[in-house]
DNA sequence: CATTTGCGTAAGTCATAGCTTACGCCTATC
DNA sequence: GATAGGCGTAAGCTATGACTTACGCAAATG
């Protein structure tokens, strides 16, 4: 069930911001702390919840620590949310357009 | 932004599992609740938050509500998810793979 | 028109998640 | 071998989110 804690570890609007900022590549934990809103021991905090996810990986130069983007819980969560794409959601999403106009109201209003 | 409130809406376990309910089509709030260990409001307060993250929508048959899988919401995440898949990233993951062993120590262990 | 069915919403409780500061462990360097 | 750099972890605080019960509203039903 890793997709499970990468959905929960992807929730988190500063956790999302630290694993994006490996886009670029592997980095060290001060550099990803640096210019962030947050302590350097809060990233730390973060890493360690995206490595359980299978969402970063991790290897040691020296005294630093590198993360990079594993791809692996990532694969968990696309498939996950893969299954919800069946031709019988599909037709039954162009049934309910059709069907929902004569019903009546529907709120169009976004928020 | 809104693959944020999708993410953060799948985040959670029970929310999922409403969400799942949805998989065989459109149903009415109380029989998404029935089975379920939480209650009815419960489950409508979910509801309410998975529809503002476009992951379902809502029509009315006489005093039913019936709700049904948005792949808006969907699509957002997907979307989202894809963006880490760029060459860059996998081109440095095969670096980092290949660096890694020479470093040392892997943490080989998973949990 | 009273009652029932099917909901959403309000209010309040409780657990948890994210943050901070303080601390301690490695590794490198002098 | 002492010092400094780079992290992870522990402990504690606080906000938030998931739940409950109570209530109220709209549509169907008699």
């Amino acid at each position: 069930m890793t997709y499970a804690n990468a959905l929960a570890a992807l929730a988190d609007p500063t956790r999302r911001t630290v694993f994006e900022r490996l886009r670029g590549g592997a980095k060290p934990v001060g550099e990803i702390a640096n210019g962030l809103t947050v302590s350097r021991p809060a990233v730390s905090q973060h890493l360690k919840v995206l490595k359980e996810a299978r969402l970063v990986t991790e290897y040691r130069d020296g005294t630093r620590r590198f993360y990079a983007i594993d791809t692996q819980g990532l694969e968990a969560v696309r498939k996950y949310l893969d299954g919800f794409w069946d031709e019988a959601l599909t037709r039954f999403k162009a049934f309910a357009e059709s069907e929902e106009p004569r019903r009546g109201k529907r709120k169009g209003k976004s928020k």
